[in-house]
DNA sequence: TTTTTTGCAAAGAATTTGCAGCGCG
DNA sequence: CGCGCTGCAAATTCTTTGCAAAAAA
């Protein structure tokens, strides 16, 4: 039993490539990169190395805002700021004071490892793609009281919202029927929150769906963006 | 169109149970919970509702630790603390200072919208649970360099390690084949780590897999523990 | 009635695993 | 030449979706 690790050729590239990374990437993203020079290589083994070479403390594990896991070369103490709406990840440096190396000591008994500080907010590049559709934030929705509910607080759409007129434009777009994540890309919206207006859409008869989780503007949708 | 937002009886328990909640359960747990008061509710309701709530400011929803979201009743502004064995989430209350409500200033473009501060460690039940097994961190891989990788950092393992030796012991006490999440409950080692043992141990003879993850253990491995 | 919600089943994304064979040490 | 590692496919886990029926307003 030796049970020694071992540097093979694509965990090298792994690293190499998680070097020169500026950014934080996914696993997924790094096995595109490394895809290029070892066109063999398999998901699996990206995942399966990320994990060991951070187990093993040579790279280090981002698990930032709930999506996939990001992977950071770069061991020192820094802390981390990410897009909320496209979810990239960058560096900071924040000098953290004593005060938060430990809160007060009441802490529920936690034997405590550490301390994470995240920032989040929207980043240069999507911040210019608002600018470019003109509309940050559309009308959220309304609130709604836990017992009654029957507030007044109005919450009407007319029957074409800013939103859907945007993805219905998107749509128009599409040379195909695309996914969500295609229109996403091209509006201001997440990906959750198209396919809400998708959903009215639908109804409203001016987007189809040839496949599931696949769309298309209809006849009748050209007409009502027009 | 109205597209007024209702407060429907599953709405109702499900923000009830939250409420009553001491920890920050994730959509599934809560589903348990619903369940309970609702038999016939399913998953997808709670997710969609989950969703819907912390849209609408009604909940919080935790992106913590790259696991499963977890969702907070409780909207004022506090930070967490998670185990990073059972991945459970509390409450902590740190005064946050000015200082770090706008790090400095040259970030990188970024239109801040917010900071989360989260610490996270062992939590007193892990803490019992791993005092009881009596062996907190079992032996790291090796480090290794990225180059040459010819460090003499042994790493031996004897023929029946001691995380191999619990994991065996938790089969043996399975009437049935179980996976290894059913070991990780009786033993003080995550899933991850289970199945290396568990594969080291059907090498060994001492494990079998009648079927896909799960597993039981041989006459041979019964021997073994003796 | 009209619009929103639900339950269900099936799809989806991200990640992990079993396994047999390859290849490093 | 044995143990660790890889590729591949299939499985797992968590979450979302389409759709028709049911429930609110």
């Amino acid at each position: 039993m030796k049970n020694t690790l071992r540097m093979t050729h694509q965990r090298e590239v792994i690293l190499d490539e998680l070097g020169k990374a500026t950014s934080h990437p996914t696993a997924d993203s790094l096995y595109e990169r490394v895809k290029k020079r070892l066109p063999r290589i398999s998901l699996a083994t990206v995942y399966r190395n990320l994990e060991i070479l951070s187990e093993v403390g040579l790279i280090r594990k981002l698990e930032i805002s709930g999506r996939q896991k990001r992977f950071d070369w770069d061991l020192e103490q820094h802390d981390h700021i990410y897009c909320v709406q496209c979810y990239r990840v960058d560096n900071i440096e924040i000098k953290r004071d004593h005060k938060f190396s430990l809160p007060t000591e009441h802490e529920r008994g936690y034997e405590i490892k550490g301390c994470r500080v995240e920032f989040f907010g929207i980043c240069p590049q999507c911040q210019k793609k608002n600018a470019r559709s003109e509309k940050k934030k559309g009308a959220k929705k309304m609130a709604c009281k836990p017992k009654s509910c029957k507030s007044g607080g109005g919450c009407k759409t007319g029957s074409l919202s800013e939103r859907q007129r945007e993805v219905l434009a998107a749509l128009a777009n599409c040379k195909k029927s695309c996914g969500s994540k295609d229109i996403a890309e091209v509006t201001s919206l997440e990906p959750k929150q198209i396919s809400c207006q998708i959903t009215a859409l639908k109804k409203k008869g001016f987007v189809d769906s040839p496949e599931r989780c696949k769309y298309e503007i209809t006849q009748a949708g050209k007409k009502a963006l027009a």
